[in-house]
RNA sequence: GACUCAGUAGCUCAGCUGGUAGAGCACAUCCCUUUUAAGGAUGGGGUCCUGAGUUCGAACCUCAGCUGAGUCACCA
């Protein structure tokens, strides 16, 4: 980057920089520093232990400068907090020579760089517990000043709030917004917990493919992209399920992974092009079995992040204590809109749909318009902890048919806030059953769904060696931490949620670059003159000569004379 | 994809019926001995998102575009 893009503050810094080099104090030092304290154990242990604080070492970035003549503060923050530091000239300075805190600690440092520090803990006069430094170390020379966040008495002052200046550069939002680093820390609880049950459990934690010849295990369109070497397409898992049924067939009685998962759907609030999963499957248990495996769940995590099953999701309290009650599919729609659907054709079906009010295409098999009754009318209403069980068969082409009805799935989904937090069944292992599934999967493809699934013939294969009973479940982790840490947007609970890319900074214009090189010609020039020869209408003279003086390129001067303008 | 709103200094925001920009913080210089978002004084800093149009004149009006947010649509 050349140096007249720069702003007046970066400038200050890289010569602040250039300065420190100069005094013989290297701005990236590679030496370890080891400290020994963090600012949330001297906060939270100083008073009762005031022995153990005499000689601490501490690193981390200031955030704030109060200086004054002979002492400053400052406070730094490290990855627990922030603490103050208290910096008197003469200890810092022992002898004659100042250097080190009229110039180096007063006028090179700024906010956002990174210091290690020396000294001993006290209390200042208003009771702030603090470090009195002794000597300190430049660890890091920061060249970009810092939104500066301040806060009094719960009331923030120049808040870093810009959702796009969050999202693209999360490490200014980490450091400025302390609660958002709190969301984070909630989500690895959360996986962490969910990981610490699992492996009580004895289940397996594996990894299966993300790139796959054929994107199986969910109705969504897949990212597509090409292995060279191969010379064949591959995708993007949109699911891990058939690859983690193939290991149950392979003999693992539970296994799980922490997926990645990738559609190539539309973004909004709730959605990101890739998201995470958790996948589970267990053999010689069945979908009644995962209800209760799944409230267990959601109990732990909630208790492991609140200390209660009770969680503030909005202006609502989520209670997540087991049970959660079990509503059939038919249940629910025949509550929420009077009709019931049980043994009703797609003829009957769509004509129910067009009573609701509820739009339709002949692209729509039975169970889409089932499912679209049941998105329209009743999902929302499931605000605490709710199990909806036994879908229509063909909404669910991985699920094994109802044992009490053929027509129904052993399947369930857990709704929370009115949205889908987990899905479940008790997995199809009929091979055959299975592969008329996925050809009926095939004529909606043909009738235009362009969602529906593959036929993947070695996920058969696999079935037809034998595959126990097994209970499946997936809940998404994304959803899963917005609830738990009662965010309202997706993008809030990704470190880097997916964004359009941030335009070029454009170099100079057609018209700059014809006035650059009339100048070139002559310098300095009457502005009139340069004005007359560029043949520019108004507007675009205008816009060339400021872009120019502002980039730092050209330079107007007006002397008794007249206007000039001169090349710099 | 549709509609609504927004884009002005490093950050948060003003900016009147159209007359080429302001504040607070941050930054710089000077003064100041344990201060609490904020000591005092002075000063510098701008592609008013981009482009075109209307106009004598556009941050402001019109059109197109870019980016983001929200609502809806699509969608496990």
């Amino acid at each position: 980057m050349s140096n007249f893009e720069l702003s007046e503050q970066e400038g200050i810094r890289r010569n602040s920089l250039k300065r420190l080099r100069e005094l013989g104090i290297n701005p990236y030092p590679a030496a370890e520093f080891e400290v020994n304290a963090t600012a949330k154990e001297i906060k939270e242990n100083f008073v009762a232990e005031k022995k153990n604080y005499q000689e601490i070492v501490f690193a981390g970035r200031i955030m704030s400068f109060r200086i004054m003549g002979k002492a400053s503060f400052a406070e730094l923050q490290d990855h627990t907090g922030r603490i103050q530091i208290y910096v008197n000239r003469d200890e810092i300075c022992p002898g004659e020579d100042k250097t080190m805190y009229n110039e180096v600690f007063k006028k090179l440092l700024d906010i956002g760089d990174i210091i290690g520090v020396k000294g001993f803990v006290f209390t200042t006069q208003t009771g702030e517990t603090s470090i009195h430094i002794k000597e300190f170390t430049v660890l890091n020379k920061s060249l970009r000043p810092l939104p500066i966040v301040k806060e009094k008495d719960g009331k923030t002052y120049d808040a870093f709030t810009d959702p796009e200046q969050r999202y693209r550069q999360r490490y200014v939002d980490l450091i400025v917004n302390p609660h958002v680093k709190d969301v984070f820390i909630k989500r690895t609880k959360i996986i962490n917990t969910m990981r610490e049950m699992f492996n009580e459990y004895g289940y397996f934690e594996v990894e299966t493919p993300i790139l796959q010849p054929i994107p199986g295990g969910a109705a969504a369109r897949p990212f597509k992209t090409h292995h060279n070497a191969l010379n064949i397409p591959l995708y993007m898992r949109i699911a891990n399920e058939l690859y983690l049924k193939r290991l149950i067939v392979g003999g693992f009685e539970g296994v799980y992974e922490f997926a990645k998962d990738f559609r190539n759907e539309g973004m909004d609030r709730t959605h990101n092009p890739e998201f995470t999963v958790m996948e589970i499957y267990v053999a010689y248990k069945d979908y009644k079995w995962m209800m209760k495996f799944t409230e267990e769940i959601c109990e732990r995590v909630a208790l492991a992040l609140h200390g209660t099953t009770k969680v503030q999701l909005d202006d609502k309290i989520i209670d997540y204590k087991a049970p959660y009650p079990r509503v059939t599919m038919t249940e629910a729609i025949k509550e929420h809109t009077g009709y019931d659907i049980s043994g009703k054709d797609e003829k009957e079906l769509r004509d129910i749909c067009d009573k609701l009010g509820i739009e339709t295409d002949p692209s729509m098999g039975k169970g889409k318009l089932i499912d679209e009754m049941f998105g329209e009318k009743c999902e929302g209403n499931y605000i605490q902890p709710t199990f909806i069980t036994d879908y229509p068969v063909e909404m669910s082409p991985l699920t094994k048919k109802h044992r009490e009805n053929p027509e129904l799935t052993e399947r369930f989904e857990l709704m929370v806030n009115g949205k889908e937090l987990a899905n479940a069944y008790s997995e199809l292992n009929d091979p055959i059953d299975q592969r008329e599934r996925f050809e009926d999967q095939l004529k909606l493809s043909e009738k235009g769904d362009d969602e529906a699934m593959f036929i993947d013939q070695d996920f058969l294969r696999a079935l037809e060696y034998g595959m126990p009973p097994t209970s499946g479940m997936g809940i998404g982790i994304d959803r899963l931490t917005m609830f738990m840490t009662n965010s309202s947007s997706i993008q809030d609970v990704l470190f880097f949620p997916q964004m359009k890319p941030e335009k070029k900074a454009v170099e100079l214009t057609e018209e700059e670059k014809l006035v650059q090189g009339l100048l070139k010609a002559k310098s300095p020039v009457d502005l009139v003159e340069l004005k007359t020869a560029t043949g520019l209408s108004n507007k675009k003279w205008d816009k060339a000569i400021k872009g120019l003086t502002s980039k730092k390129v050209a330079k107007v001067e007006k002397n008794d004379d007249g206007l000039f303008v001169t090349l710099v």
